[in-house]
RNA sequence: GGACGCUUAGCUCAGCUGGUUCAGAGCGCCGCCCUUACAAGGCGGAGGUCGUAGGUUCGAACCCUACAGCGUCCACCA
């Protein structure tokens, strides 16, 4: 587009796709093995392959993205790898609603053609959210993307599955799991949500045989005395000790329960006698092994009572039952009481169906071997977790690590790859058969008669290889040499567990055999380590601080957001408001913050290439050597703001500051660069220089301007690259792969800063006055002042200026004695003063005010220094150049308030 | 029950290692301005005892302790 054409409003739905699909096109994104380059790799966390861009991904990946987008422009081959996870369960769940629409059920499909369907709505619908990260800008690199279920990804899935099983890590065991009645799975612990809930303490009398005596017990799931084996107490409670060994009747079942006695017990709660159910609940479990009760099961894997219940019970559900049996227990007299008691219950975090404790065969990982090299290169900072403080949370949960509950009982996910002999001809084929691909038969029969395991792997356990996998693990590639260990993750806390761990265990335990880029073998937990950062992202709620989610409705849809704002200002927005690890409050609205910023840059740009056509004309421009003739305080001034604003930027995402690295880029670009340097840059092209002058001023401007836009490039790709592409001629090059601006300490200058800063504060406070004493600002006024010292005339000369553009000052006179124009309004700016004359214009009363009131804020500041002063601990112990600092300080203001106080009497 | 986080202007939040005119920004509000980049803008202004109470220190928004309110995670006694 010609820059005549540039509109007045900046337009990102004429920009975004077009670059977008050139960026990608030229593959821009794509990094190979470079050796002598140093990686920078970042695994995307897979989202759901059916799910949908919501904001929670838009702050991930817009923070990966700046991440990858600068340090691609460092010169680091970047190396973004996207992909979806398959989400069993979620998905599962997905395919069987849409089936449930035509009245149908997975069951009817049965398995092999249910599977078939799922991969077919993965093809048709799912991966949305792949085409979705597009419209945000992300520069990942498609040509890697991988799926969970990817035949290379299933490989590694099978491979860790064999290895660990053959290490003694994996072992199948009878185990109470959480199940889900509605997914009639098992779910890990890590999956289930607790939830305080209101209920009722149930108090029930069992009958003692051979004794008048009776046994009452407390329980909160009275339907699960169906399934009771015994009753217990603690061996040092007085008052049941005599019943230790004695036998207690199951009301309405009949059935004989021993009474035990354990350690187990609390003896102040309830009654301090227990039931025991080991089929139905965790505890309860231990109990029975320990005193070797028997496990009775009295429901299905719906939740309905089985065939061990009595006849009546058959059939009902588990609630149901509940509100049946204390019906017949109160009947039959075996109800003592019930109390209102809040209780934790367990719900699957899915679907919130309250979780059954459900005794059946599942699969686990030990995962205490695994946890100690995991805990380690945390501890010792090998992988370093942003806010740190999730270092605990992880150290902790570690520490007590629990064995992993990996089968789940659906069709969709990682078949577990062990086969059963189904001739059963030696004794050794129970065995079962553990292998990386389908046995053709029994090692021990030799029958081809196989039954694969039924069911399926949690989702967690492809997603824990995913540093690895997405690399071409188990294959020895150089892909994985090279890009393994990644550099920074960045995900959610609330997934800490379920993924950040176990991709360090993982990691840890099977890279081993990889070499690293030099070829040898990894050794030293540096090159076992999956990623070096940890960055942990805000959670984004609503404006009123709720949750994002999809049953409440407030989270906005991104690419109406996209839509509306463009996708540079919701990523600016975004990464603006992202304190790290401090949660997110968003609103669609706040986006103005974002689009009004990128209306801010175009417009820069557009009075730039504008004075650029107009002075220069429409050759193309060389941008790349900063003209340094004639530099004025100004040119000083914004190249040493620059200079400080990369290592600035540089030090904030160095250290993960995204928020702030943005606040960087705003205020240089906004207050420094606009507000200031483009208004005086403005004082030359419209003053009485030479052309050549002007056009160098221009260049100037523009050379700043493209360092400026290489700065916003890694926040706001799409903006910074069409405008790039404008400010000079490129050819071919993309600003995606331009160089990344280097600070250069020789621009960077105190004395420099410093003087500018007096200049703008002088404006300022003629500014002040006229805004104070309503002059119109089309009026010219003449402003006279006093040096501080005397010296310094031409220096002020030199800025004279910029006040005559910036405050439209006609006349500017320099004071000498002690003469000055009255009536006039004044101020006092770092000891020198400014005097306004105004005949008949001040309105004495206000301008008594402002001098009262700048009076009593420095008096107020002389005051506490004062104070310090005076104390002599003060002078004894700070450091020297603070005391200096101080009494310097007393002695300015001072000085100031008796210049203001001068001005003060002047007014009467 | 345990752990962690937050509390600063009307709203949303910055403020990293205690000392720079440290009490800030954006929005909102008030006043003036369509000044040839931008009204999605410019200029000026009003607004806060930094949750409460102690403590450490020459000096505290910042460090320590307790408390209150809000929030998150973990565990769990039936």
């Amino acid at each position: 587009m010609p820059t005549s054409e540039l509109q007045k409003t900046y337009n990102p739905a004429d920009v975004e796709d077009r670059w977008y699909r050139q960026w990608e096109s030229k593959g821009l994104f794509h990094a190979r093995v470079t050796p002598g380059k140093k990686p920078y790799t970042v695994v995307i966390p897979p989202p759901n392959v059916t799910g949908i861009l919501t904001m929670g991904h838009v702050l991930n990946e817009t923070i990966q993205d700046i991440l990858v987008r600068w340090k691609r422009m460092l010169g680091f081959e970047a190396c973004w790898i996207p992909g979806t996870d398959h989400a069993g369960i979620a998905t599962q769940n997905a395919v069987e609603k849409s089936l449930g629409r035509e009245g149908r059920n997975r069951h009817d499909l049965g398995r092999e053609e249910f599977v078939k369907l799922v991969w077919k709505w993965r093809e048709e619908y799912g991966g949305m959210i792949i085409k979705q990260l597009r419209k945000l800008g992300t520069s990942c690199d498609w040509e890697r993307e991988r799926f969970t279920m990817d035949e290379g990804l299933s490989r590694a899935v099978n491979e860790v599955f064999v290895r660990l099983y053959e290490k003694g890590l994996v072992y199948r065991g009878k185990y109470i799991v959480n199940w889900c009645p509605f997914h009639q799975t098992a779910i890990s612990d890590d999956e289930v949500e607790v939830v305080a809930t209101n209920g009722n303490l149930y108090y029930i009398r069992y009958a003692v045989e051979g004794s008048s005596e009776q046994a009452i017990v407390a329980t909160t799931r009275p339907e699960t005395i169906l399934g009771d084996t015994a009753v217990c107490v603690n061996p040092k409670d007085a008052r049941y000790k005599h019943l230790v060994g004695k036998t207690a009747i199951l009301p309405i079942v009949g059935r004989k329960l021993p009474i035990i006695a354990d350690e187990y017990i609390d003896m102040t709660f309830g009654t301090g006698m227990m039931k025991v159910t080991p089929a139905h609940d965790p505890n309860d479990f231990i109990l029975g092994q320990r005193h070797d009760l028997p496990q009775i099961n009295i429901f299905d894997v719906t939740a309905h009572l089985n065939e061990s219940a009595p006849k009546q019970y058959e059939g009902m559900d588990r609630f149901e039952c509940r509100k049946q049996l204390i019906r017949d227990l109160e009947a039959g007299g075996h109800l003592v009481k019930m109390e209102h008691y809040t209780h934790n219950v367990g719900r699957c975090y899915r679907c919130d169906t309250i979780v059954e404790p459900y005794l059946s065969d599942q699969w686990f990982v030990k995962m205490k071997p695994l946890a100690a090299p995991a805990l380690r290169v945390v501890y010792e900072g090998k992988v370093r977790f942003h806010p740190e403080r999730w270092q605990k949370v992880y150290e902790n949960w570690i520490m007590n690590i629990r064995d992993w509950c990996i089968s789940r009982q659906i069709w969709w996910g990682h078949r577990i790859p062990v086969w059963y002999c189904a001739d059963l001809v030696k004794p050794e084929c129970k065995e079962p058969i553990v292998a990386r691909t389908a046995p053709a038969k029994c090692p021990h029969c030799g029958t081809k008669n196989l039954r694969q395991d039924d069911d399926v792997l949690d989702t967690w356990f492809s997603s824990w290889l995913w540093p690895m996998s997405t690399l071409g693990w188990p294959s020895d590639t150089e892909d994985l040499r090279y890009f393994n260990p990644t550099d920074t993750l960045v995900t959610a806390p609330d997934i800490i567990f379920f993924w950040v761990a176990r991709m360090v265990m993982a990691n840890m335990e099977f890279m081993k055999g990889i070499p690293g880029a030099h070829g040898k073998p990894r050794k030293s937990d540096d090159e076992l380590i999956p990623f070096r950062d940890v960055y942990f992202t805000s959670i984004i709620r609503d404006e009123r601080g709720r949750k994002m989610s999809k049953s409440l409705g407030n989270s906005p849809d991104p690419l109406d957001v996209i839509a509306k704002y463009g996708a540079d200002a919701l990523r600016f927005t975004v990464a603006y408001l992202a304190p790290l690890g401090q949660d997110v409050l968003f609103s669609t609205e706040k986006c103005e913050i974002g689009r009004n910023f990128a209306n801010k840059v175009w417009n820069a740009g557009r009075f730039l290439l504008m004075n650029k056509l107009e002075l220069i004309g429409e050759k193309p421009l060389d941008v790349s050597r900063l003209p340094e003739e004639h530099l004025d305080l100004a040119d000083r001034w914004i190249l040493s703001r620059l200079n400080r604003a990369i290592k600035d930027f540089n030090d904030a995402l160095d250290g993960f500051r995204i928020n702030e690295a943005s606040k960087v880029l705003y205020d240089f670009i906004w207050h420094d660069f606009c507000d200031w340097y483009v208004e005086l840059v403005k004082t030359r092209f419209y003053g009485d220089e030479t052309p050549e002058t002007k056009g160098r001023v221009v260049v100037r401007a523009l050379w700043i301007f493209d360092k400026a836009l290489r700065l916003l490039h890694p926040v706001m790709p799409f903006i910074s690259e069409e405008l790039w592409q404008q400010v000079a001629s490129r050819g071919d090059e993309s600003l995606v792969r331009a160089e990344f601006p280097a600070a250069d300490n020789r621009w960077i200058d105190a004395k420099t800063d410093g003087e500018m800063d007096f200049v703008q504060k002088l404006i300022e406070a003629v500014r002040n006055i006229r805004g104070e004493n309503n002059i119109a600002p089309s009026k010219d006024i003449s402003v006279h002042v006093r040096l501080a010292n005397g010296a310094g005339e031409q220096v002020f000369e030199s800025y004279a200026q910029y006040f005559r553009k910036l405050v439209r000052i006609e006349n500017i006179k320099i004071l000498t004695g002690s003469a000055r124009p009255r009536p006039a309004s004044s101020a006092v700016v770092d000891g020198t003063e400014v005097f306004v004359p105004l005949e008949g214009l001040v309105d004495i009363d206000s301008e008594r005010k402002r001098l009262e009131k700048e009076i009593s804020r420095l008096q107020k500041l002389v005051d506490s220094i004062e104070q310090k002063l005076g104390n002599p601990q003060f002078s004894e112990k700070a450091p020297k150049e603070i005391v200096e600092k101080e009494r310097e300080k007393g002695k300015n203001f001072r000085a100031s308030i008796e210049k203001l106080e001068g001005s003060l009497a002047e007014l009467s």
